[in-house]
RNA sequence: GGCUCCUUGGUCAAGCGGUUAAGACUCCGGCCUCUCACGCCGGCUACAGGGGUUCGAAUCCCCUAGGAGUCACCA
């Protein structure tokens, strides 16, 4: 076969040579053991999780080495294409604080090394095809749909593989004749790569998370470009990750299985492997068994549902650092105010088996960076979630800015601060008491108390009620009156005895606690009324005795 | 079915041939002179199973089982 007539049919447009996509994308000026990472979306509107756990990682391993993390836009298949995508893509990475250093941006490119769409980079993938079909490892393929579900279905009556490969591969050998004239003819074909692999051999890769893998060659032959003259992932990941000089190359587990074939590609355009770091599938309990993060399913995995229950994006990505190497929880508890930027990432701490989301664990890791979120900070978070997911809270919230913050810092100083908020939605329902236009007796008054109990409770408190008080003096005289009025002094003594007692203080106090902020639980009634001031506290009690 | 990865408590996990097998979250008790939180103290619960190698195995090897991924002109 004459490979130099082939390739001038298969190409006969001019093309550049490899030497010169070698020149014009020479390898990156970096300091030592700098790395350089990506990540490749497709842009189906949908980014989730996995999407930023892999980009966290990237992101990490480059700042750390004074590498470079670029934003590459998959856009192979045009079937899948969602207008505006990249924006979606862009801007929810944004807002989890992931910055490129080079990329795809919303109108072009930003960087020396695109572009960074695959669509436009058809030309070069034909360079490198068309080297190939010059060097005899791919061919043109005229096979079609009805041809290859055929031979599916006999491999799979004969409990053979599945494939293109061996005496399956029925246009390997087509002659130079019988190519040119079924192409003449308008026949459509894909390009194929010759594989010289056996199935019996192996190949040892080298992981960065997993250590060393061994696999077993690839033997088929897969497609190269698809019959629109667009490249598969996988002949797409190799020449652009080589030619944008990728050191890492960061994905899901889901990759390891066609890992063989990118190895192979590499081995046989004669380019450095890149260092593969191949992440576990996040996982969710479903019932008793695990299972992988469904878009269908589970709500928490697109990113949007973070940004709409107003998890605030250090959170999520508190969590994840906590998911993703183990050591970093510890270190947090070692340096509580440090930022996250400060710890060393590594990827030998990195677990290799599918970590379970686990809400509740994300819950606590939201409560505590909140916690260690100053209140006026929090503030803004709210007033700008609340802007967007609750219009009529956004304006109770924002009317008196001085008063929501002291809403927000009640109970959060001293050697014991609750930690009562999670995100902004949980946080608008738990401070929503503090306002006239959202307060409302949610909970029961205590079962122990009568109306005309409830009356007596309120009056002798309104009469007593002192705002120049402290709270010690404040409570003394809480205890005086469910004294008077036969209430236990301590829980533990009406338990005992039930008989000799009305009830015991907790349900003196929870009378007030429902007259002031319409529910069983809550913080501090003393530091509540303080924030609430005077007039509103009265009123609110004067009405409670109404009731 | 082929290929591949994974397997320590309910969950996330430390552990790299000798440990009373850490820690965190959850759950359950108890304590903190008002609830709820917070905090503190305590508790339940684990090396998937079976064979080797070794004086000694959670750790190394093999087999089995379970879970997961993948087998497209999708990424």
């Amino acid at each position: 076969m004459d490979y130099k007539r082939l390739a001038d049919l298969l190409f006969p447009n001019e093309l550049k040579s490899p030497r010169e996509y070698e020149e014009i994308y020479p390898k990156r000026n970096l300091p030592e053991g700098a790395t350089v990472t990506r990540i490749g979306p497709s842009p189906t509107g949908f980014i989730h999780l996995g999407n930023l756990y892999n980009a966290l990682i990237g992101e990490r391993l480059s700042a750390q080495s004074g590498g470079v993390f670029f934003l590459r836009i998959e856009d192979t298949d045009s079937k899948r294409y969602v207008e505006g995508a990249v924006d979606v893509i862009l801007s929810s990475m944004k807002f989890f604080g992931i910055e490129f250093d080079e990329g795809a941006t919303v109108d072009g490119d930003n960087g020396s090394y695109g572009p960074y769409r695959q669509s436009l980079r058809k030309e070069i993938y034909h360079t490198f095809a068309r080297e190939l079909v010059l060097s005899g490892k791919a061919y043109p393929c005229f096979c079609g749909e009805d041809e290859l579900e055929a031979m599916r279905n006999e491999q799979m009556a004969g409990k053979l593989n599945f494939g293109y490969y061996g005496k399956w591969a029925k246009c390997r050998d087509l002659s130079y004749e019988e190519i040119e004239a079924k192409i003449k003819n308008g026949e459509p074909y894909v390009l194929r790569f010759r594989s010289e692999g056996d199935e019996n051999n192996r190949v040892e890769v080298f992981d960065g998370i997993r250590g060393t893998l061994s696999l077993q060659e690839n033997y088929q032959d897969f497609v190269l470009l698809k019959s629109d003259g667009i490249p598969t992932y996988h002949f797409a990941h190799v020449v652009d990750d080589h030619l944008m000089r990728t050191t890492h190359v960061v994905r899901g587990e889901e990759w390891l299985s066609t890992l063989p074939i990118h190895v192979q590609l590499f081995d046989t355009l004669g380019w450095e492997r890149p260092i593969y770091c191949h992440t576990a599938v996040l996982m969710k309990m479903d019932g008793e068994t695990k299972r992988k993060l469904s878009k269908r399913k589970d709500p928490e995995l697109a990113l949007e549902y973070y940004r709409k229950e107003g998890y605030l994006p250090s959170c999520v990505t508190e969590y994840l650092m906590t998911v993703l190497n183990s050591n970093f929880e510890e270190w947090r508890a070692e340096n509580p105010t440090a930022p996250i930027d400060d710890f060393k990432f590594t990827l030998e701490k990195m677990s290799n088996s599918g970590a379970l989301f686990d809400l509740a664990k994300f819950d606590d890791v939201s409560r505590e960076v909140l916690l260690r979120t100053p209140a006026e900070e929090i503030y803004e978070k709210l007033a700008e979630w609340a802007r967007e997911y609750d219009p009529e809270f956004f304006k109770i919230f924002t009317a008196d800015r001085d008063f929501s913050i002291k809403a927000i810092s009640v109970g959060r100083s001293g050697d014991r601060p609750r930690k009562d908020l999670v995100n902004m939605s949980q946080a608008r329902d738990f401070l929503s008491f503090y306002y006239r236009g959202t307060f409302k007796i949610e909970d029961e008054f205590p079962q122990n108390t009568d109306a005309d109990m409830r009356r007596e409770i309120i009056s002798r408190y309104l009469d007593t009620l002192d705002f120049g008080d402290d709270k010690t003096a404040w409570f003394a005289k809480v205890r005086v009156i469910a004294d008077d009025l036969g209430f236990a002094l301590q829980p533990k003594k009406y338990k005992k005895n039930p008989e000799l007692y009305n009830g015991s203080i907790s349900d003196v106090s929870n009378v007030i606690r429902v007259a002031l902020v319409g529910r069983t639980n809550s913080p501090d009634l003393w530091e509540i009324s303080q924030v609430l001031g005077e007039d509103e506290t009265r009123a609110r009690l004067a009405k409670a005795a109404e009731l």
